[in-house]
DNA sequence: TATGAATGAGGGTTCATTCAT
DNA sequence: CATGAATGAACCCTCATTCAT
């Protein structure tokens, strides 16, 4: 007899388990998550394995819906910066739209227990960022920065600002463009210091 | 009469503690501490009321550590950007040196009962930067961004810095100076986007 | 070098504990009487070896305090029934003035590890006490009646009238005098049922 | 599906705990509760939210258990000592028969936290009572004592004849008979004092 | 003697996980 | 598969008691 379980279900004890480790941490009980997902204890168990195993899956499915919201609309041509812009507006929006999701992710890094695995299509599409990014560090200054750590600003900065943005939704666009202006002047300038 | 509360044993199991919760995350137990530190289980509770006050206490020493490793040997004159990039280095080699505080302070910042508060000296500290980051905006482009924005770049940004060169340690001046790099020229750049 | 301890700190712990007992249960800390006390928490093992003998203290300590109330002011002739009388009010009137020490009394009395152990002097008062009711039997119609019945008839009807006395202290007097109605009755009474 | 919680399981719970705190005081352990109850520490939390409410749960069931027996056997007609009689033959017997439960009953009578519910048809059979003592107190002397009181003295003396009932078995209908009579007497009689 | 910090066993309670239904 | 009662290890914290001062 074919899997059964149903994939509605797992994802819905997906969604709400990300909801209730943002608002009550990791340490949230799985009870708790269970009682909200409107199901019974044991449930949580027959699809996922541990509460371990269900941390690293509400991990990865929001770091692949992040993935694919960043790249939604993505233009086929237009200047690097533009690309760019793109890429940051959806970063930004998303984690603005997402609190829950962003609140949760940020908790589960921190997880003493996190195995980061991606699948492959959130892997290919980091690949095109890894290519814009790669192509704004071939026209400014910092040409032996890794891209990596351009990477890593790219997400520090755009944090900061989903954190503005969600303390002051009413002043979105103008934090969502002074942020980027910041990350974008910050790796591409021609430093004359 | 009777021993006095010994400063030495509170400094121990603060600076025991935020290694523990590094390393374990807040669900740390309060045994794994008091044996960590080599006392007996009880012996937090002569010193902390309980978890929570704990918690509370690491995150201000450690808070406090870091506002006077940031303004360590801090020029009477000199330029905005001199005095910013001593700032900068000594935030960055702090995180660097302190990867056990760094860990602990980004994970207690996601604490749900925290209760911030800093003492008088500290804010003081962060006063200093303050008035930094204001001379910054004035002399650049982004003389509408509230310093509080500023602030969250340059903390998202040394926090990725600081990684980086947790990761690399050879690395350290390069990722240090590039980093410093990237967060002056982002915001002191003069638009011509 | 004699005996340094001072009576009228052991005094004092025992009527504190008294109190303590009385409105914390006997699961109050010995830290909470030390501190009602204003000692410090180890100078309760000075003069008790532990609790335990703490609460047998506390115990001998009130019954002998109400033996000697109980017999205060008796006259050396009378009857029988204006003896009793006096002793009964002696009793109730102590119950009512000292509801902290019937309290205690009542909790101590079903303490688990009750060691009853009373001295020479009260066994003596008890002993006037016990010639008075089987003078009252004599008297009788309960000629085959135990004292020990007798007296824990007496004990049970005064309880029950302190208590009343206790919670409507206005009616002092109505309750203290129905109430040796009834028990001198019930004892004394030649039975025609 | 499931197991359903199990109101056998409930009763034995309740009725090893009233032993347990018969025997050992309230300060017994909950652990030591299952674990005469052949169950795992953590069952107990299934049936009762907290020690305090099963404290409360064994109070009401003890208190409905007397309430219920009690009564049992009562004649519609027949003269108010009769009936009266039979309540106290029914009350001084179970005690005797129950000194676990009696036991319990008087710790937890003094507990701190202790909520005094019981249910409708229990307070209907305490209902049954009053009446029963309204209609001693309208045929004897002491019309002006309220039925609290004489409710009160009926308790007080029925608990030192249990007591006396337990000690001392053989002497069951010896102390039963004497001392109704002594309460009997005491409520009753038409005094000339 | 008096103090109170230090101790560590023990208590109530929570909760991830199992398994009978 | 879905359920939720049952489990027992582990947790935080209390507290009687000890002992260095």
């Amino acid at each position: 007899m074919a899997r059964q379980k149903s994939e509605e279900k797992r994802n819905t004890l997906l969604s709400v388990a990300a909801q209730v480790f943002a608002r009550n941490g990791l340490s949230a009980s799985t009870a708790s998550i269970t009682a909200a997902a409107g199901m019974a204890e044991g449930t949580l168990f027959v699809y996922f394995k541990g509460k371990d195993e269900l941390i690293n899956a509400v991990y990865s499915e929001i770091k692949t819906d992040l993935a694919e919201a960043m790249l939604s609309g993505h233009p086929k041509d237009g200047s690097v910066t533009e690309k760019m812009r793109l890429v940051w507006n959806n970063y930004v929006c998303w984690g603005a739209e997402n609190p829950d999701k962003l609140a949760a992710l940020n908790k589960i890094k921190l997880y003493e227990n996190l195995k980061c695995e991606v699948d492959e299509t959130t892997t290919q599409r980091f690949c095109y960022l890894h290519n814009l990014i790669e192509g704004a560090i071939a026209g400014g200054s910092l040409k032996d920065v890794p891209y990596e750590f351009m990477l890593a600003t790219f997400a520090a900065q755009a944090e900061a600002t989903m954190q503005f943005i969600h303390k002051d939704p009413d002043k979105t666009e103008f934090y969502r463009e002074r942020g980027f202006e910041i990350f974008w002047n910050g790796i591409t300038r021609t430093t004359t210091d």
